[in-house]
RNA sequence: GCGAUCGUAGCUCAGUCGGUUAGAGCGCCAGAUUGUGGUUCUGGAGGUCGUGGGUUCGAUCCCCAUCGUUCGCCCCA
């Protein structure tokens, strides 16, 4: 036997099957980000490698999968630049890398295209994005990802819209039970600023956002490691001491007695305002929680922040986002403030999967079968009755070579074909052909003109 | 980058305290049923037990290495 194939780690291929139920949510997502006005864009999966340097911090740098150069890599390389070792040596060797994720490519697009685009600019892009991280449950070295930005405008009728698009997105999946969180990186910052920590908030952010993984103890502890004051956490607790809202935050902090910051104020008011908004579009209040300890790990957002989780299932969050105020100009074009969010489409496949909510439509590829007893003889007829139901619009596929009954409704079976049409000695002497449910085993016989009505009016029950 | 875990049929896994010919379920193919699938029964195909080395009279089993898997930490989606 030959050797048997493999697949490199952490990559996955997608069946039929498998695939089918993933573009019912692409599909989903596209069609609601369509109507709100986001056009598409595909960027290439490699980009040079300076594109992407720099811009994920170390540890990102070390996870983006570079490329070879083609030909002789090694010419022109000294002696002396290989003994610096591989880290320095890389960028010599390899020019190009696979993008490590979406928003990079498109700041580095709007960068080159800045006299094209109309600001503001709304895009949405579903690509695959590759890590050459280590995999383990949830984390795969390729994976896809569903972003949605909108560049060039400080409105918050974005966040509000970006609201809207996760519950229209949700509402179409069919999941009811879900969490909006939603924070502000101001609060934030004012929260580090109150509790005599300015500067240090991404520190504090990185811990409060393990809180619920953690615990409280395990966030005290990391921040005292990080050089916070013992005074500095407990107020920290007692300011994050789960208030309910943003506005009764705001009071509660005036209550105590506290000098509130700018950026607090700010962020509070940034967030009343959102709400408003999503009130005026008629979004539904009940799944949007204020909550305080949702920090985000990515360090660029610098207006809300927004996670979703959808509850009932033990899967992370399935969607997040936020606002950020300079989205190109590490490529050199500054000023433009940008908000966005995506969908992490393998999560939802799996609470999807979880809640059985696919539609058994989902997984019917072909509509309907004709099937044949004598290949040679219902041919002719066989494919006018074919041509017809592709005419009429439906999904139809012929049995293509002289099999058993048994083994061409099998093949139905296997292929969850709804419906077969069977065309024998007898259909054809009398001009009729045999229409079977395949679900209620129910069969028929209908004259030759009416299969496609008969068909349709089978579907439709 | 660190720490574990597991590699036996297409899939999920048993098993041999080291001993002739390595098993089951599911799946696949065929028949029972030459015009009827998803149920049932019968039969069949399919494995150098991840790879390389060592110990041994003898290794799928013990030891070492290597590759791969899965999971936790870091980080992240």
């Amino acid at each position: 036997m030959a050797d048997k194939p493999s697949l490199p780690r952490g990559t996955r291929d997608f069946g039929p099957a498998v695939m089918s139920k993933r573009l019912y949510i692409f599909d989903t997502i596209r069609a609601v980000f369509r109507q709100y006005g986001y056009m598409p864009l595909e960027t290439p999966a490699m980009e040079n490698l300076s594109v992407l340097t720099g811009k994920y911090g170390d540890e990102g740098d070390q996870l983006i999968f570079k490329i070879l150069n083609s030909g002789n890599y090694l010419d022109g390389i000294s002696d002396a630049q290989i003994a610096e070792g591989a880290k320095p040596l890389t960028k010599h060797i390899a020019e190009k890398a696979l993008r490590y994720d979406l928003t990079v490519p498109f700041a580095r697009f709007l960068a080159m295209n800045r006299n094209e685009v109309a600001l503001p600019f709304r895009r949405y892009q579903m690509q695959p994005v590759w890590r050459a991280d280590r995999p383990q449950k949830g984390r795969y070295r390729e994976f896809y990802q569903c972003d949605a930005d909108v560049a060039g405008t400080t409105s918050l009728i974005c966040e509000a819209e970006i609201f809207g698009m996760i519950q229209q997105v949700f509402g179409q999946l069919g999941i009811k039970d879900y969490t909006i969180k939603f924070n502000h990186r101001g609060i934030l910052a004012g929260l580090a600023e109150l509790i005599g920590a300015t500067g240090q908030e991404a520190t504090m952010c990185v811990a409060i956002d393990k809180l619920d993984k953690i615990g409280k103890d395990g966030v005290t502890k990391e921040l005292l490691d990080s050089g916070f004051s013992a005074t500095a956490i407990d107020l920290l607790f007692e300011l994050l001491d789960k208030p309910l809202s943003e506005s009764d935050f705001g009071q509660s902090l005036t209550e105590k007695g506290f000098t509130i910051p700018t950026q607090l104020l700010t962020g509070l008011a940034d967030l009343a305002q959102v709400l408003e908004i999503a009130e005026s579009l008629g979004l539904d209040a009940k799944p949007l929680y204020f909550d305080l300890s949702l920090a985000r790990g990515l360090s660029y957002y610098t207006g809300a922040i927004f996670e979703v989780k959808i509850n009932g299932v033990q899967i992370g969050s399935v969607s997040g986002g936020g606002r950020y105020d300079n989205l190109t100009g590490l490529f050199g074009w500054p000023n433009v403030p940008g908000v966005g969010f995506s969908f992490g489409v393998d999560r939802l496949y799996d609470c999807l999967q979880e809640l059985n909510l696919f539609p058994e439509a989902v997984l019917q590829s072909t509509q309907v079968l004709v099937a044949n007893f004598d290949l040679e003889k219902s041919q002719p007829t066989g494919l006018k009755i074919l041509a017809a139901l592709r005419a009429a619009g439906h999904r139809a596929e012929i049995y293509p070579e002289p099999a058993k009954l048994k083994k061409q409704l099998g093949y139905a079976d296997a292929k969850h074909i709804p419906l077969v049409i069977l065309l024998g000695e007898d259909e054809l002497s009398t001009n009729q052909c045999t229409i079977k449910n395949m679900f209620s085993g129910e069969q028929k016989q209908v004259p030759m003109s009416d299969v496609v009505a008969e068909v349709e009016r089978t579907m439709v029950g």
